[in-house]
DNA sequence: CTCAGTGCAAAGGATTTGCATGCCG
DNA sequence: CGGCATGCAAATCCTTTGCACTGAG
């Protein structure tokens, strides 16, 4: 529960980015290459989690095992989060030090998650009740997961 | 946001339990069979999210093919509720309003599951907070998951 | 008799992996 | 040159499905 950005903190600046990302990577003796530099760019520009299917629509010329590997390797370095929400595709999203802490709403429809956020208020007073709750266990907690499942606008149609 | 039971409420006592599955399936159209009712059975003894081959284990001679339908049907008819938290199996519990309102702390090293509640003002909060984000989205919410990912007792060692 | 439920084996589908080749440092 | 990265295809593995059979009403 360390590197926890809220949801008032801007998120880093673009150029910045790539900077953090290249760092994190050398750290494991992994290169910023083009593929993965496409992959981040992807992520970053858009403000929902996309699947594989997605990112290789956006991604020309990449093979499908080697966006999987990429993006593997940018989740162990810490960049990238994976969402598993049902049995279809995973969603894929810049970790949230990078973009600023947030939530999804899961569509159960059509699968699709979109973003919110809470107020720091609600934020806070959740993460001291979930750090009672872990230290109670003897649980030693990484992160939290928020989600809102149900059907999105579109498919309530 | 309708069923929700919250962390004081008692579950519902064994009995009340199968007359109370019964009655979902029937509305249905599905019996309540021994298979069924020994995976319901299974899933009350237990104070975790089960997989299938735990339950499988648990169940002699239910074939693995008749637990995965069987607990589609369960699920239908809302008795069942599935948690996918990685690649591995999906985990497998009675739904909230059978046993009470609570929350997952899921083990990214071993993949266990298990429950945890929060106090029901954090709880009611929570929810006043997540129906005003739904709303503003045009979201129809159904339920909220809130979930603790870190590393449980045993894998700290 | 009818039709849901069951077991077994085979199919499905997202993700992973083996292997030969390409390429950055 | 050495080793990571890539593409292609094949393999994995959880889950679903087809099909024939059983059993409750």
């Amino acid at each position: 529960m360390d590197r926890h950005r809220h949801a008032s903190e801007p998120p880093l600046p673009r150029e910045d980015l790539h900077v953090t990302v290249a760092l994190r990577l050398s750290g494991g003796d992994l290169r910023y290459t083009a593929s993965r530099r496409r992959i981040v760019e992807v992520l970053a520009a858009t403000v929902r989690p996309l699947t594989i299917p997605e990112i290789l629509e956006q991604s020309d010329n990449l093979a499908q095992s080697s966006v999987y590997r990429n993006l593997t390797e940018l989740i162990t370095a810490g960049v990238v989060h994976r969402i598993v929400s049902g049995d279809e595709y995973s969603h894929f999203e810049l970790a949230e030090d990078l973009t600023g802490h947030h939530h999804h709403l899961v569509c159960t429809q059509c699968g699709r998650v979109n973003d919110f956020t809470l107020s720091d208020e609600i934020e806070i007073a959740l993460e001291v009740a979930l750090a009672a709750a872990a230290v109670e266990q003897g649980f030693l907690a990484e992160h939290h997961r928020l989600d809102l499942t149900g059907r999105c606008a579109n498919c309530v149609s």
